[in-house]
DNA sequence: CGCTTAATTGAACATACTCAAAATTTGTGG
DNA sequence: CCACAAATTTTGAGTATGTTCAATTAAGCG
């Protein structure tokens, strides 16, 4: 983490589009007084499970994942947040320690708010405090579902879930079918909750039936429809 | 579902502590106005998953699970809720059909405050915004520590952690070692996302140990420190 | 009581994991 | 830009955990 080399606009004059939207122009200002703006390399942690926050963080470009860690040092991925997003905020309003850990998964400027800043704009907009009440209630609602998706669904199913999910999340490059974000398989194994061997076995799986195909780390989706069926997903 | 034989009061004399207590007198008063008292009994369906909400819950007495059903009808349990808790409130805030199933445990007296009550005392209140706010962080680490469990942790350990989280959340009887709340050995094994059979079998275990006894459906805890360590929880 | 639901036990089986080894890719320093 | 080291991907074989299915016993309830 160091200072940025890249210009990093004011929370008011970003472009990116996120529940500040809400606020009245003054208040945004408000977030940006403080603020730091940061980089993170590929890889790199932006904050550990067990630390304690100091305030929250908003992606100003780059993807992230949040997960945990199991007994054994396996990971499962819990979550993504890109461009706009905020990241940390949950702890740093019940003043509790980190419950995930969060790490760039591309090169990544992230903008770091105090958290004194960011209480003090949430006890002075109720519309945004509505607004985290639909982030929240949005993040229960798909971790209840992943609950039990891995709980009753087979690999199988869950391995072509997480591709579609992650395609619904970060979409296609131009070409309209590869996957922008990337992931090594061991990661895919850690979103789905499985090991790494059996990834890669299903993942041929769908490359041999022609619903996919591998290039490297990149994965392009040639039959959506086959691949709808396969994770068995009905809406 | 029919109106109550009991006499339940209006939420300002309730005696059961909840959210509501952050709201000064005359604004809980409101959510009481078109207040219906219902009783349901054991077994009871009090909202489906599906369903479209016409407001929020909250529970005079008695105990309620809260599943999502999976595809081959296997049930998953995603949370309970217990006196004084609230229900379906999300689903009213969101104005998205209810995302779970709602079953009475026991027989409940669960009161329905309509949304339009609760939109307008949320919207007035900021501190009554930070406590939903604060609920539905508590939901959503909950909900992701389970997802590792889950995915992670064998069927040991996962049901010993789950007779441990039931005796947090719901308590022993006066006898300090029976679990109060009863479930039957499927509930049990659709917390810990297993099956009856392999619910029976770990409990027969538990019981061999000495960390148990099983007397009908009710579940005494007899070695606390032996059922600590069969879960492998460290805090 | 009789009937339905729940609990229990056993045995066969399947899914997915583990471990090991080889092949390939990626990153990095010279 | 190449070469080497490190990390990742791939494949195979054996195995364990937990599921499934079927049959039996016990419990609850009207």
């Amino acid at each position: 983490m160091k200072n940025s080399p890249v210009k990093i606009p004011s929370c008011s004059e970003c472009d990116n589009k996120n529940i500040f939207g809400c606020l009245p122009l003054h208040e945004i200002e408000k977030l940006s007084v403080n603020k730091d703006n940061n980089f993170f390399k590929k890889g790199q942690v932006i904050f550990y499970e067990g630390n304690h926050p100091h305030g929250m963080y908003c992606i100003y470009n780059g993807k992230v994942k949040i997960s945990k860690l199991g007994d054994e040092g396996k990971e499962q991925i819990v979550r993504f947040a890109g461009e706009g997003e905020l990241l940390g905020y949950r702890s740093a309003l019940s003043n509790e320690s980190y419950k995930a850990t969060a790490t760039a998964m591309e090169d990544c400027y992230i903008c770091h708010i105090p958290k004194e800043k960011f209480s003090e704009v949430l006890n002075n907009n109720s519309n945004f405090s509505l607004e985290i009440i639909r982030l929240l209630s949005d993040d229960l609602k798909k971790s209840e579902q992943n609950l039990l998706n891995i709980s009753q669904k087979p690999v199988r199913e869950r391995i072509a879930e997480t591709l579609l999910v992650l395609k619904n999340r970060f979409g296609f490059e131009k070409d309209g079918k590869t996957l922008t974000i990337v992931l090594t398989r061991r990661e895919i194994g850690d979103i789905a909750g499985t090991t790494t061997e059996t990834t890669i076995r299903t993942l041929s799986e769908f490359v041999k039936e022609g619903s996919i195909k591998l290039s490297g780390k990149k994965i392009l989706i040639l039959n959506l429809n086959k691949l709808l069926l396969a994770a068995n997903v009905h809406d």
